[in-house]
DNA sequence: TTTT
DNA sequence: TTTT
């Protein structure tokens, strides 16, 4: 089992290619997905690169553009690749299953970059050690 | 192990309570989740009851909204209860352990409801079999 | 976005069965689905309805039986039937997408079924607020 | 939202140390995650690895061990450090929120590890387009 | 009893 | 109606 479920927004338009063999489509782009904990200075945000294919490809260099909030679902990948000196590359990527907008500003006033809108919530933790309702004697409302 | 992940729209405000016993808070509303492949003529979303306990309650009965699209994180629970005619029922929701905004609409114009957008995306499927790339020959463009 | 991931047990062996319009395979069972944090006098598990279709169906109907332990990644569905009486019921089950084994011993001495192990662990809970390391100054040791 | 969901073996036993500010206990080990969709002269697997924090790092250096089957349930996070040239390297790393063992085997004969039993299953996907049931006039068997 |  |  290896599934991956993230929410966040694309640090840059989409890398659309096609395999030199299949010609396939393959999309990339990295994800800024904000982290629920974060500490003065330490990094926001985790950066996480995402790899789509095929159809799936297609959707987001057609539709996905920077700074837009999108949910993936998918699972990691590993491989390694030999750089010109024959050193070789260890690389961590999600490989993009199912791709879904969680953004509707892309509806309205597409291109406004500027905006300082924090759309991520920081809500707050399942609180408590999962004990509910905390006691036997205790009712629950409905 | 036991986790889900849902986006989708609340179909009402949600209902906050407190436990008759130790007063603590507990939030109830349903997502309408849409259905990734709907059929003609069968429904287009699961319902599905999520109850959010102590600070997460307030913060969903503060913030959540009817028609507002959320993420949750969080555990499937089943339980039961008895009727006042001693009939057994059996109940099954989603324990919330994080919840997010995913809709950046009640940042702008909140209250807003006429609109039409659709903002929960049918994208493709990851389409094949997961074999890529496609051929040994293939080559990665990247 | 509706994702569900499951570890747990079988109650009893899969109900395997057939629709009457394209006789497609349908496979159900109860996954019971130990709580991390079980309390005194309250349950211990979650019991999850599962539906499987088609190939998938046919492979649990073969292979899952009482007792296994499996892990199951699906989804939430809601559906409601009307009884003889007229009276409408909600259902809330997971249909599966994909099914493992998380159990060896099915490999072993099958049908010893008086084994009182539990191999269901209760690991810690990931302590604290996330904020590692715990300090500006702290050091990773690698 | 960042969740990761895994099922594999260890690689090695996990190697615990100590933060030198706080002496946090810090576990990593790295998983073998056998991919549901391998082909010939391809990657079986994808090897992803895994940091654990405090009593979880702790649990983990006592009890998992090279082979062992376990699940994880985490959030993936990105990371950068810079070697003695002043080069700096980005790493990709799942930090565990949650562990658990997925193999009964360590309750028997520890130590053998010349099996070849193969616990991870090859199970079909849930084949199809996920209409079901099939047709409208089509009926469940339940 | 259902959202856009 | 529940598993180890």
């Amino acid at each position: 089992m290896n599934k991956v479920l993230l929410m966040g927004r694309l640090t840059k338009d989409p890398d659309l290619r096609y395999t030199s063999g299949n010609n396939t489509a393959v999309a990339s782009f990295t994800l800024a997905v904000n982290r629920r904990f974060a500490r003065e200075g330490q990094p926001q945000a985790d950066f996480i690169n995402i790899v789509a294919w095929d159809r799936s490809a297609e959707f987001c260099g057609k539709y996905f553009t920077k700074g837009m909030q999108v949910a993936v679902v998918g699972r990691i990948q590993t491989r390694t690749w030999d750089d010109n000196e024959g050193k070789r590359h260890y690389v961590t990527e999600v490989v993009a299953e199912e791709t879904y907008f969680a953004d509707s500003k892309r509806n309205s006033e597409a291109g406004n970059s500027g905006s300082t809108q924090k759309t991520y919530s920081e809500t707050p933790a399942a609180s408590g050690d999962g004990f509910y309702p905390m006691d036997e004697d205790d009712e629950l409302p409905f």
